[in-house]
DNA sequence: TGTTGTGAAGGCGTTCACAGCC
DNA sequence: GGCTGTGAACGCCTTCACAACA
């Protein structure tokens, strides 16, 4: 199989979200093209996007919705549940947790953990919150697979070589720190100091030059 | 000027922290390849995105790190403070509100909006809760640049119109959807579901051929 | 006629490699 | 010797365009 790039794998996730919606409307069948147009790309992406996977469509007609979407809940590993340890309960943290999106799409928060005395032996939410050096241990326990980092910047490289040792399998970084991880431990970053830095630059070269871009 | 791409513009970003870091250890020179090794990336990579905006360095010694970061700083359009409006007080929106790091980096909450009744008219923080009717009102008088929004998905565009009806420069999009603005408006989007099951996709895979991919 | 699947072309961003300067 | 700035080469991702099929 042709290893497939990261911008695919996005696009996926967007297509498997407007498939939900689509499926709930009651239609069966969509084109490339409209599944395009509602997420702003060309129809030749999408079907470059699919094609990698295997062939999904008949031609003359378009897609199965129903199919489709669960060959892409297939692809994207979502027809499981995932095991998720969330390090830091701040602010950002919290909120993750309180979030209703993260369980809707299979991802469990089972352990809380932060460094702070204070927090720790607290609740959050319905988890009791432990102190992070007991994070080796209760991964083991509890079969952690994923590892949230919201801890404030100075703690997340240490929290991320704590969540490899434990064994994750990927790691989803919310600190604004560049980690480095071992190649067979997955990591993605949500940086909102970087999106808001590239909105500031978008808007103040407006005035300058005659630039845009979008994602 | 070239046109800058997204991804230098997000390096721009990182560097500038780097430098912000290096600068508070009091180191006054730094090459591309120190630059670049905090980064994860090439000093060829450092290199060509500053030469995008001019030549900061000198042969032979490297880059004046103050001088490396007012530049960058200005290029951002860090070297002045936004006034931004955050739409949607539930558990993201008031994340983001107690979130330090926003002030921190010159980007100032200046309004809070809500469509439930129960909330308008509450406090967040230090903000009063507003009503989205009156957007446009209040983004006029407040002189409003950004948009944050943080409402559930079905409300997403609509409060990007009524954003970008106030003339907003830029919108930051937390909803898990994607969003129309006319080119005049730029957008961002942090959408958390997508980077799950980014990582979700790499776990599933690991196990099945050899690959991998990071930031 | 409508739409997919895909090789080929094109475009864009990254890396190379070296001239130029300290 | 060290390091920047940059044209050229490279490689990857997107778009084109069309054969294949309903």
């Amino acid at each position: 199989m042709t290893p497939i790039s990261e911008s695919t794998v996005r696009r996926l996730s967007h297509y498997y979200r407007v498939l939900q919606e689509v499926e709930a409307e009651g239609k069966r069948l969509i084109s490339s093209h409209r599944l395009a147009e509602r997420e702003g790309i060309t129809s030749a992406q999408v079907r470059k996007d699919l094609s990698y996977f295997g062939s999904f469509g008949r031609r003359g007609l378009g897609y199965n919705v129903r199919h489709l979407r669960e060959r892409i809940r297939d692809i994207l590993g979502l027809d499981r549940r995932w095991r998720v340890a969330l390090v830091g309960a701040g602010n950002i943290g919290a909120a993750l947790l309180a979030y209703r999106g993260f369980a809707r799409q299979g991802f469990d928060v089972v352990a809380v953990f932060d460094r702070d005395p204070a927090r720790v032996g607290q609740r959050l939410g319905e988890l009791l919150i432990r102190d992070v050096s007991e994070l080796a241990k209760t991964a083991g326990e509890l079969r952690i697979e994923l590892g949230v980092i919201a801890t404030p910047v100075r703690a997340a490289q240490e929290v991320a070589d704590l969540l490899v040792a434990a064994g994750v399998g990927g790691i989803l970084n919310f600190a604004p720190r560049k980690l480095f991880v071992p190649p067979h431990v997955a990591l993605r970053n949500v940086d909102m100091s970087v999106e808001l830095e590239s909105l500031s630059f978008s808007i103040a070269q407006m005035g300058v030059g005659r630039r845009r871009r979008a994602r």
